[in-house]
DNA sequence: AACAAAACCATAAATATTTTATGGTTTTTT
DNA sequence: AAAAAACCATAAAATATTTATGGTTTTGTT
């Protein structure tokens, strides 16, 4: 059993209400004589910088990181995604919990993959209970999904399907209307590749014959998208 | 808004007195004015009976499964997972939970793909809270996972490694001792393929030059055993 | 309706990958 | 120490994938 402490919680959203939403939540919480403490950020610079900075003091316990940041004007766009990457590398200790307005499967998906996080909140589904939940949960035996990342993971789970890079891409730029002769360019293959692909695909799916639109819906269907 | 029904449930497990715990804290348990009944079997055959003959009836809202029945003396080996399976074409309306001792990744992630079910209980986990929060959330909005399934599922997804399903077989095989040697007996690929393919494997999990038994260990903390 | 663009399809040659047979070395088991 | 199994490497054979090419069909625009 270890002592109690105060735990540390960094929440970064480019909403302030939300994050001062959760701040009032959860500092009026306690469990097993922890208290919590919340600091915010706005950026996903703010947020780097106190994650960079609180390891060489007292790391955070818990990151909750939304997943859409506003990109600072010139450089390159940067999410949530990519600041859980970050704090995993710098603080490997740290809980990180995503918050995150959409549960598509692509998301959540590449999420899984990339960060691993300890929790996954769909921003619809929380409330004063889920997120006190949520920190118990994530401090002593995680992981804690909401409902309807539920839902997607069990989709994705339920998939015997397995397509490799190349064939996820294709769906991926399907769905974000990338005309098939231009995915070359995205995409290291050939256009009769790329089409080859994606009549396998659809007949990996059950519907052969049928156009990009059924490609996607099916996709979608199955959690890829 | 449904109207208020009666809940009725099937348990197949073939001890006696957990069907009858789950009865005995079903029964007395009630939400948005559903009453729950409870059938019992004991065996894989009656519960297969049961379930076929409620078809024509009123068939089941929910299966509640154990995974494994006491095999009748003669016949192959008929587990839940089977009876999952059977109940998924017969009863494709009903909800199916398995109530599982195991919490393996392996058997998780089998059960995840051919029966897809709307509930996962690994037997430690399960109290009257527990149970009755599955009733619920499997009549509402499925999935139910207790924590330690949760677990297993994280894990499975956390891995972007994918294999094939003779890569699968030859790690499943390794894992319960079937010899390298005598994998061709089950396995429709040469010894050499085989011996190739572990290599590979060990490759992708970083574990070059190692052997058998730490393939298995980094297989199972991947999440495929 | 007519045109252009994109999607879709089929074939065969070129490449790449996987499997297999073979013959050996190393490790493990008894 | 002997036997069994695991492990490794090579090259030929078998498969699968990619690509170029030239076409047809569908879709979208004017």
């Amino acid at each position: 059993m270890q002592e109690p402490e105060t735990i540390r919680i960094l929440a970064v959203d480019d909403h302030e209400m939300t994050t001062l939403g959760y701040k009032f939540i959860l500092e009026d919480y306690s469990f097993d004589g922890h208290t919590i403490h919340m600091d915010t950020a706005k950026t996903f610079a703010e947020g780097e910088h106190l994650i960079r900075d609180s390891v060489r003091k007292l790391p955070y316990h818990i990151l909750l990181l939304d997943i859409q940041l506003s990109n600072s004007r010139n450089g390159p766009v940067e999410t949530g995604e990519d600041l859980g990457i970050i704090a995993r590398e710098v603080s490997p200790g740290t809980r990180v919990v995503f918050m995150s307005s959409f549960s598509d499967n692509y998301r959540i998906n590449s999420i899984m993959q990339t960060v691993d996080p300890e929790g996954y909140m769909v921003k619809s589904e929380i409330d004063e209970g889920s997120l006190r939940a949520m920190v118990k949960t994530v401090m002593t035996q995680p992981p804690y999904y909401t409902q309807k990342a539920l839902m997607a993971i069990r989709k994705k789970m339920a998939n015997r399907i397995n397509l490799d890079e190349n064939d996820k891409q294709i769906l991926y730029h399907l769905s974000i209307g990338t005309k098939t002769k231009d995915m070359v360019n995205h995409i290291s293959l050939s256009l009769p590749s790329i089409e080859n692909r994606k009549r396998q695909i659809k007949s990996l799916f059950g519907i052969e014959k049928q156009n990009d639109q059924a490609l996607i819906a099916e996709a979608r269907e199955r959690g890829f998208l």
